[in-house]
RNA sequence: GCCGGAGUGGCGUAAUGGUAGCCGCGCGCGACUCAAAAUCGCGUCUCGCAAGAGGUGAGAGUUCGAGUCUCUCCUCCGGCACCA
C-alpha cells in the first residue's frame, strides 16, 4: 500500500465535474435547499477563515444527497456596491473588469477545496439578466407605494461620498470606511420597510430554528415600543404639539417640554416672532446641526438646550403653563421629535431639570414605607436555618423563624435602618462584621420593607435578642418563599432607598395626580393616555434609504418628466420604466468616480440620461441614483431555483418546489442588515403572490470566525493571513476541511493553529493505513463501534456538531487500529467520512471497488441491535461517591446488579443499613446507606 | 443601563441530571533506527509513596447524585442605547 498522497485531489475534482456528480435535479419528493451567504469577490482573495461556512454546508449537503434528497447547493457573487467600486478606483481598473477577475480567482480557490456546488446555477448580481429582476422588484414596490422619494436629511459618508441607510452605520460611523457620517438633506429614494415592522417582528416566532441571538438582534433593531401620543397646546398660538411617551402615567409630573433642534415648529416660532429670543435659538439650532450624530449622542455628554422665551405650553392634565426648550437630547427621528419633561421620573429629564433649575414634581410613589423588619438567618450546619425567636424566649432556636422591626428614623435609608435594628435588638451580640449580606426581599405587607441578613461564623447560642414590641412570627415556609422570589438585593436597595439624589424611574402608585391618584402605574398609563391622547406604537426601525450617489449599482428604473409633473403634481413627475424595457443597463463609461455633489456619476452621461418620457413622449431624464449593495442579496436566494428564466424572476412551480431555503449559513454580522432586508423583500413578494412562503430561510446558523494564530482578526493589515491555497498545496484540501470542522463548535470563534491542523492530516493518514487490514469478512468485534459511529456522525451532521462527529470517527479509527476490518464495515466508514474528506474517501471507495462515486452512494444505516455491547461496565457508588466498578452482561436486571454491587462495595458499607438502591441501567449503581 | 450568550487541564475542546476532562494539539518516557524524521506504545487536572482526598469563575440551594437545574454575585463576548 502506497503512502497517502493528497495529489489525488485534482483527479477527483475533474472526475466529479465531468460526471456532473453534483448537478441539481429539480424533481424528487425529498428536497433540501442549502444556501451559503454569497461573497463579495474582493480583490484580496480568500483566507482560511472564509470557507469555514462553505465547508459546513458542503458536508451537510453531501450527506443529504447520499440520504436520497435532491439537493440545491448553489453559489454566486454579490458584486455590486461600494467594496467592489472602491477597490476598482484604488486599482484604477473598471469595476466590471475587477469583478470578473476577482470572481475568477474566488472560483478557483473554492474549487480547490472540493466544494459540491452546482456551477451551472452560478449567479452574479451585476449581470443584467439578474439585475433586470432586482429592478423589476423595485417597480413592484413603487407600484404599491412602498418606494417613495424623500428630502429628509440622511446619513452622508464624506469619504464614500454617498448617502447611507441606518443599517450601514456602526456607532455612527460608515460601516465600510469608518468615517464619521454627516446629516445631509438631499433627494433620495426610500423603501417603506416600516410598513412591515410589525410582521418582521411577529414572524420571528415562525422561525424556531434560528439562533436566539440573531432573533434578539432583530427585535432590538426593530425596537418596538408601546406608549401614547399626547397633545399639548401652545398657550400663545393654540398650536398643538404631539409628544410620544411610554410613561403616560407620569403626565401630571410634566414640568416642561423639549423640541428636537430639527422640529418644524421652531421655525414657526421664530418666523412669527412668538419667540422673543429667536436669535439665540437659531444659533443653538445651527450649532446642533453642525455636530455629528456621534458628538450629539456621546456618552456622558452634558445636556445642552435653550429656553424658548415667550412661548408657554399647557399641561393638559394640570392646566399649568410650563416652559418650552430646544435641546438636542430630543431626537428628531424618533417618536414625534418632541418630549415631555418629567424630571421626577426620568433620568435624562432629571439631569436637564437640575441644570436649568426646573421644578421636579413627583407623581409616582414606589410604595409607602414606614417600617423596617429583619429576618435573621444564621447558617449553622449546611441546610439548617436558625432564626431568632419569640419575645418571651429571647434566644435562638433551630428551625424556627422570627422577625423584628422598627420605625424608620428621619434621614435614614432603609438599609441603614435594617442594620441598626439588628445591632440594637441583638444587644450587640451580632457585630456588623458578622453580617455577610443584608438584602431586601419582597414583602406582602404594604408598609414594611422586609430584609434578610445572613450571619455566618457565629455560634447561634451566643446570640441574645432584645425583648421588644412588634415581634411577629412567620412560618419557615413563608420566610423561605420570600427568599426564593427575592430580586437582586443590592441593586434594589440602592435604587429604592438611598438618598434621594436620583429620579424614581420605577413604577408604583400614583400620587398628586387628580382622579388617577392611588392607581398603579400600569392602570393609570392606559387611562391617562386615552383621556389626553391616543395609544401609539413606535419603532426604532427607519425606512430604508435606497439610493446611492455612486456608479457601481443597479440603476433605479425610473424616469423624471417635467411635463408629467405639471399635469399631475402629486406624482412628482416620476414615470416608472415600462417592464418591457428592463433591464435599465448600467452604461459603460470611463469615468465612474463619485462626484461628491450629491449627484451620481451617471448624471454626467448625457446620452444615457436624456430619454423620451414613456408616458407623454416628451423630453425626460433618467434617475441617476443607483441601488445599495443590499438590493441583489435581498432576493438572490430565489434566483438559484431558476437562474436562467427570462420571463419571470422565478418560475412558480420551481419556486414552490424549492422554497423555502432549508438551511442558511453565514456571518452573524448580517443579522440587522441583509437578513432584515431579505425578509422584508420576501414578505413583499409573498404579498404580491410572487412567492409561496412567508419567510425565506427556515433554519439559520451563523459561522464562528476563524481568528489568526495571534488571536486577532485575520487581516492583511496585521500580516497574519493564512492562505488556503498554501495549506491545500502542502497538506491537501481534505486536511483543511477536516481541521476546520474539528476546531470546535461551529458557531464559536476560534483561533487558527497550523500545528493542531497537522492532527487532522495524521488522522487521514491513519484512516488510509486501515486499508492494509481490510478483509472480506466483517469483524464482529467492530460491529458496536461502527454502528455507534454511523449513528453519531449522522446525528451530529444534522445538528451542525461537526467537531464531535470527527471526534467519534477518530475513536472508531483508533479502535480499528490493531484489528482486521471487514469489507462492508470499511465501506460504511468511508461513506460517512466522505462528506468531510471527499477526495480521500473517493480514492479509498474506488480502491475498495465501491460502485460509482461514493458521493452518490446510499448513506449507511446503523443497526440498533448492534449498538449494544455484550458486557458493560457499571459504576458503583456509595452515597453518591464513586467507589469501584463491576462488569456485567448488558441489560442485567436490577436485582442481579444489586447483589454484585453490594458484594463488591462491602468495604465502604461497613455493615450499615442500605436505605436505598438506585440503578441506572447499564451505567451506574448507587448504594445509599 | 436593558436584552441575549458563555466561563471546564498548558492550549482547542467533550460530557440525555449518572465515572469530569472523550478527541485533538503540546509535553514527557519507551519501542523501532547507526542516527534522525515518520510511525507505534505508555503517561500527562491538583495534593499524596500509597490508600485516598480535592477539583468545572465565587457563594448558596434542590437531589441518592450537579459542569449540567434554581437563586445571588463576579468576569468575558455579542446586540441595542440621551429611543422619551
Amino acid at each position: 500500500m502506497k503512502k497517502y498522497n493528497h495529489s489525488i485531489e485534482k483527479k477527483w475534482q475533474k472526475y466529479w465535474a465531468k460526471k456532473k456528480v453534483y448537478q441539481t435535479k429539480d424533481t424528487c419528493k425529498k428536497k433540501s435547499y442549502v444556501l451559503d451567504m454569497f461573497p463579495y469577490p474582493s480583490g484580496e482573495g480568500l483566507h482560511v477563515g472564509h470557507p469555514k461556512g462553505y465547508i459546513a454546508t458542503d458536508v451537510y449537503s453531501r450527506m443529504k444527497r447520499m440520504q436520497g434528497y435532491s439537493v440545491l447547493h448553489p453559489m454566486g457573487w454579490d458584486a455590486f456596491g461600494l467594496p467592489a467600486e472602491n477597490y476598482a478606483i484604488k486599482n484604477k481598473v473598471h469595476p466590471r473588469k475587477a469583478v470578473d477577475k476577482n470572481v475568477k480567482r474566488f472560483k478557483e480557490q473554492l474549487s480547490m477545496i472540493g466544494l459540491d456546488y452546482d456551477w451551472s446555477r452560478e449567479i452574479n448580481t451585476t449581470d443584467p439578466a439578474f439585475y433586470k429582476w432586482t429592478q423589476w422588484i423595485f417597480l413592484q414596490l413603487l407600484k404599491k407605494g412602498l418606494a417613495y422619494q424623500s428630502y429628509e436629511p440622511i446619513n452622508w459618508c464624506p469619504s464614500c461620498q454617498t448617502g447611507l441607510a441606518n443599517e450601514d452605520l456602526e456607532d455612527g460611523k460608515c460601516e465600510r470606511c469608518g468615517s464619521v457620517v454627516e446629516k445631509r438633506p438631499m433627494r433620495q429614494w426610500v423603501l417603506k420597510i416600516t410598513d412591515y415592522a410589525e410582521r418582521l417582528l411577529n414572524d420571528l416566532e415562525l422561525l424556531p430554528h434560528w439562533q436566539e441571538h440573531i432573533k434578539e438582534s432583530q427585535r432590538n433593531w426593530i425596537g418596538k415600543s408601546e406608549g401614547a401620543e399626547i397633545s399639548f397646546t401652545i398657550s400663545e398660538t393654540q398650536d398643538e404639539i404631539k409628544v410620544f411617551t411610554t410613561r403616560a402615567d407620569t403626565l401630571f409630573g410634566v414640568t416642561y417640554l423639549v423640541l428636537a433642534p430639527e422640529h418644524p415648529l421652531i421655525h414657526q416660532f421664530c418666523a412669527s416672532q412668538t419667540c422673543t429670543n429667536r436669535k439665540q435659538v437659531e444659533e443653538y439650532v445651527n450649532e446642533a446641526k453642525k455636530k455629528s450624530e456621534i458628538e450629539r449622542t456621546a456618552k456622558g455628554k452634558e445636556k445642552t438646550g435653550i429656553k424658548l422665551e415667550g412661548v408657554w405650553v399647557i399641561n393638559p392634565a394640570t392646566g399649568e403653563k410650563i416652559p418650552m426648550f430646544v435641546a438636542d437630547y430630543a431626537l428628531a427621528h424618533y417618536g414625534t421629535g418632541a418630549v415631555m419633561g418629567v424630571p421626577a421620573h426620568d433620568e435624562r429629564d432629571f439631569t436637564f431639570a437640575r441644570k436649568f433649575a426646573l421644578p421636579i414634581k413627583s407623581v409616582v410613589a414606589p410604595r409607602k414605607i414606614t417600617h423596617c423588619g429583619v429576618l435573621l438567618e444564621v447558617k449553622n450546619k449546611p441546610g439548617t436555618f436558625i432564626f431568632q425567636l419569640r419575645s418571651d424566649e429571647a434566644r435562638v432556636l433551630p428551625g424556627k423563624i422570627g422577625f423584628f422591626g422598627g420605625n424608620l428614623e428621619s434621614g435614614e435609608t432603609l438599609y441603614e435602618c435594617a442594620t441598626r435594628e439588628i445591632l440594637e435588638e441583638t444587644e450587640l451580640s451580632i457585630k456588623k462584621d458578622d453580617m455577610r449580606e443584608t438584602f431586601m426581599v419582597p414583602s406582602e405587607s404594604p408598609d414594611y420593607a422586609l430584609f434578610v441578613t445572613r450571619i455566618q461564623d457565629v455560634d447561634p447560642a451566643n446570640i441574645v435578642v432584645h425583648e421588644g414590641k412588634g415581634l411577629i412570627e412567620l412560618t419557615v415556609e413563608e420566610a423561605l418563599a420570600h427568599e426564593k422570589v427575592s430580586a437582586g438585593a443590592k441593586d434594589v436597595l440602592r435604587r429604592y432607598f438611598s438618598a434621594q439624589a436620583e429620579p424614581n424611574t420605577g413604577e408604583g402608585v400614583l400620587e398628586d395626580s387628580g382622579e388617577f391618584s392611588q392607581l398603579t402605574s400600569a392602570e393609570a398609563r392606559t387611562k391617562i393616555a386615552q383621556k389626553y391622547g391616543t395609544l401609539k406604537t413606535t419603532y426604532k426601525l427607519r425606512d430604508w434609504v435606497f439610493s446611492r450617489q455612486r456608479y457601481w449599482g443597479e440603476p433605479i428604473p425610473v424616469i423624471h418628466c417635467e411635463k408629467c409633473a405639471l399635469e399631475n403634481p402629486s406624482g412628482q413627475g416620476v414615470v416608472p420604466v415600462p417592464e418591457k424595457d428592463l433591464p435599465v443597463k448600467l452604461p459603460e463609461v470611463k469615468k465612474y468616480e463619485p462626484t461628491g455633489t450629491g449627484e451620481s456619476p451617471l448624471a454626467a452621461i448625457e446620452k444615457w440620461v436624456n430619454v423620451k418620457c414613456p408616458k407623454c413622449k416628451g423630453k425626460a431624464k433618467r434617475e441617476t441614483n443607483t441601488m445599495p449593495q443590499w438590493a441583489g442579496s435581498s432576493w438572490y436566494h430565489l434566483r438559484y431555483m431558476d437562474p436562467k428564466n427570462k420571463k419571470a424572476l422565478v418560475d412558480k412551480k420551481k419556486e414552490k418546489h424549492w422554497s423555502p431555503v432549508d438551511l442558511y449559513v453565514g456571518g452573524a454580522e448580517h443579522a440587522t442588515r441583509h437578513l432584515i432586508y431579505a425578509r422584508f423583500w420576501h414578505k413583499f413578494l409573498y404579498d404580491i403572490k410572487a412567492v409561496a412562503s412567508q419567510e425565506p430561510f427556515t433554519r439559520l446558523i451563523s459561522v464562528g470566525l476563524i481568528q489568526a494564530e495571534d488571536g486577532r482578526k485575520m487581516s492583511k493589515r496585521f500580516g497574519n493571513v493564512i492562505n488556503p491555497d498554501d495549506i491545500i498545496k502542502t497538506y491537501g484540501a481534505d486536511t483543511l476541511r477536516v481541521y476546520e470542522m474539528f476546531m470546535g463548535p461551529f458557531t464559536d470563534a476560534i483561533a487558527w493553529n497550523t500545528n493542531a491542523m497537522i492532527g487532522a492530516r495524521r488522522f487521514l493518514e491513519r484512516v488510509w493505513r486501515v486499508q492494509e487490514r481490510v478483509v472480506k469478512k466483517d469483524n464482529p468485534a467492530l460491529d458496536a463501534i461502527i454502528n455507534k459511529t454511523i449513528k453519531k456522525v449522522s446525528e451530529d451532521i444534522e445538528n451542525f456538531k461537526f467537531n464531535t462527529a470527527i471526534s467519534q470517527m477518530m475513536v472508531c479509527v483508533n479502535e480499528m487500529s490493531d484489528k482486521e476490518v471487514g469489507q462492508k464495515q470499511w465501506k460504511s466508514f468511508v461513506s460517512i467520512l466522505a462528506p468531510f474528506a471527499p477526495h480521500i474517501a473517493e480514492e479509498m471507495w474506488n480502491i475498495a471497488q465501491g460502485k460509482g462515486s461514493v458521493h452518490l452512494a446510499p448513506w449507511p444505516k446503523y443497526d440498533a441491535k448492534k449498538l449494544v455491547e455484550e458486557f458493560v461496565t457499571i459504576v458503583v457508588q456509595v452515597n453518591g461517591k464513586v467507589r469501584t466498578q463491576i462488569t456485567m452482561p448488558s441489560e442485567s436486571d436490577e436485582m442481579a446488579v444489586r447483589i454484585e454491587a453490594v458484594k463488591i462495595a462491602e468495604k465502604w458499607i461497613e455493615g450499615k443499613d442500605i436505605r436505598r438502591f438506585i440503578y441506572v441501567p447499564n451505567k451506574l449503581a448507587n448504594i445509599v446507606i
